[in-house]
DNA sequence: TTGAAACATGAATCAAATTTCAACTTAGAA
DNA sequence: TTCTAAGTTGAAATTTGATTCATGTTTCAA
């Protein structure tokens, strides 16, 4: 029962008691990022990852549970890592609609550097939804946020409800995709200049 | 050599010569689809596959070469569903901007019936990244298309490039998981509407 | 300096599917 | 009716990797 409870509380046992462990976990993390970002969840393997991290097979799981438990983590990293770079980009601005194309505008100036954290995030949706769903639960409300303020300073219209969130959130996702992950083409300033004249004035002609 | 051309124009070996086996092929294909929809890819096994089709768990050699070529043969049957679906929902319209309401309010409705199928080409991303890119991408160039018939006709202003249709399918991508797959806590028309609204004046506050 | 806790190692174990195959049954053309 | 190709069957062979574990090494507090 105790080891049971123990279990629950989540491995604190495997936390690294030393600055040698610390290191060889941050290893293993930095080379499963690596591994996962290139090969996908599936063709991923423990022996790839100590591999690329320099270490045995069997340190693997002095750290990890299970390769399941070990990209779970590494999901909540990188969620984590998008939303503040996103944040940090979002210092300097004028207007909400501005805000919004700086958002986007660093999202995909992120994703073209971490192409493996955009991968590991989409892959959740299959390895590990739960953490899928919060990571863009949480981005839509961050953006949602954003309309709100947006509105109450009159830049604007409202009401904007959570779906207006989400289909921005869709637009950046996608762009990001295409313009970010698959080609670099245009520069993300291009892109978020599109994406900003739609939410400035549609697509609809002038009336 | 012979053998290996022949293997190279893609099993014909594999089709089925007879009522029979047309019959067995499809359930198999139907049970598939169920199978990948509830599970994903890898928890999907061909003992499942079989057993939900009630054939013999050798039969499935008999008409696929591998899980990895049913599934693709899956997924671009489901691509093709998807856009004629689609298609057949944008019959009656006055005007680009409700042809555009009609096709995502289609797509929803689709998700929200066919889950399954949603899933199996979202999850293609990473177990066939290549039929993944080609229905987004043929997916893309069909909006594109009603994007520049839209400005033709003085709906739309113009240009509108590839990177608009690129954001609107997000949108309606996004919109399809959250509203459609998620919860269907409102109606396909309402989520329709505010996408709509997007494309028809943006979010900014009237000028 | 030393002993116990941490950490490292990688061969061996285990589990879970996919895929093969040889024997058997059915369909349908001649 | 008969004969052959097509289709069916499921146990067994294979494959593939995750996970375990007994043994050896390193760290660091006392």
């Amino acid at each position: 029962m105790a080891t049971e409870y123990s279990e629950h509380i989540e491995s604190q046992d495997k936390q690294p008691r030393t600055a040698r462990g610390l290191k060889t976990k941050r290893k293993l993390l930095d080379a499963a990022a690596l591994e996962f970002g290139e090969k996908g969840f599936h063709e991923a393997s423990i022996t790839g990852i100590t591999q690329r991290a320099g270490t045995a097979l069997g340190s693997f799981y002095t750290y990890f549970d299970s390769k399941d438990e070990l990209f779970s983590a590494l999901v909540k990293d990188m969620s984590a890592r998008v939303k503040s770079h996103a944040a940090s980009a979002m210092t300097e601005w004028q207007g909400a609609l501005e805000r919004e194309k700086l958002a986007l505008e660093a999202f995909m100036n992120f994703a073209r550097e971490h192409k493996e954290i955009y991968r590991i995030i989409d892959e959740s949706e299959f390895v590990d939804p739960a953490s899928y769903r919060l990571h863009y639960e949480e981005t839509a409300k961050r953006i949602h946020e954003r309309l709100e303020e947006g509105s109450a300073a009159g830049d604007f219209r409202g009401p904007l409800e959570e779906a207006h969130a989400w289909a921005i959130m869709g637009m950046n996702v996608f762009l990001g995709l295409r313009y970010g992950i698959w080609s670099e083409e245009k520069s993300a300033e291009e892109i978020a200049e599109i994406a900003n004249g739609i939410l400035a004035r549609g697509i609809a002609a002038e009336r």
